[in-house]
DNA sequence: TTGACATATTCCGTTCTGGGAATATGATGT
DNA sequence: ACATCATATTCCCAGAACGGAATATGTCAA
């Protein structure tokens, strides 16, 4: 079956470095395909074939604007990565998670914290 | 150059659906190869492969029991990840921050609510 | 030791990749 | 019509991927 395609998900999508780029620059704002290539130290063919394949995943939308191609971030796509995250989240955050659970206890109940607060992994 | 290699990068780690899958399993305590390949629907050398590979960015960590292997998860090499579409966060929860944003502008200067927003996208 | 179990590795084939170079498409201005 | 600008596409290549099948490694039990 080989590897997936780079467009048959947005995690594929933005596996490279590259797109994660593209997208942090057109996170400023709507932009042209020059100003994007000025901004990275990428080649036209190259920043035009992510966007093609970002806007394959619908990370991004074009509009055209003359002779340009004004490109322009749809950050929704993006949600079933941060969905993903952050079941994770609170993983890296244990410890400040066991504070703030232990200082919400305290507020709460003034003095019972007692809850072992399950300790899987 | 070709496409990156899965061990290059945790993004390119998580790309592979499988491995999400794996790791979700794992997100539930530390279990043996046995456990994942019962779990999921995945051949076991195809399991011990994506362990690998998680293993080398270091998503995932191994500690020898007998003749089985107990893999944990290691959510701290995740947070580039969240760290990444953090930044995308608020774009997609727009509607919602405009209208905190708007409350609060209400609450503040009471009636005074003319401010633009700067439209940036 | 021998056999059964648990996991890892190797070999193979198909598929898809990102980059470079060159070229095609398309719109603007004169 | 023409030259120019802005972008997209095609052709090519080396490299890497996943999956399957088979095999190797390593551990326990008797």
């Amino acid at each position: 079956m080989a590897r997936a395609s780079t467009t048959a998900d947005v995690f594929n999508a933005i596996a490279e470095a590259h797109r994660r780029q593209i997208l942090d620059v057109l996170a400023a704002g709507e932009k042209p395909v020059g100003a994007i290539v000025d901004e990275l130290a990428i080649s036209q063919p190259q920043v035009s074939k992510h966007l093609r394949v970002l806007s394959e995943v619908g990370l991004v939308q074009c509009r055209a604007l003359g002779r340009r191609r004004l490109y322009r971030l749809n950050p929704t796509c993006l949600r079933p990565v941060g969905d993903w995250v952050a079941k994770y989240e609170h993983l890296w955050n244990e410890r400040l998670d066991r504070l703030d659970d232990y200082l919400s206890d305290l507020q709460r109940r003034e003095g019972k914290r007692d809850k072992p607060s399950q300790g899987a992994l």
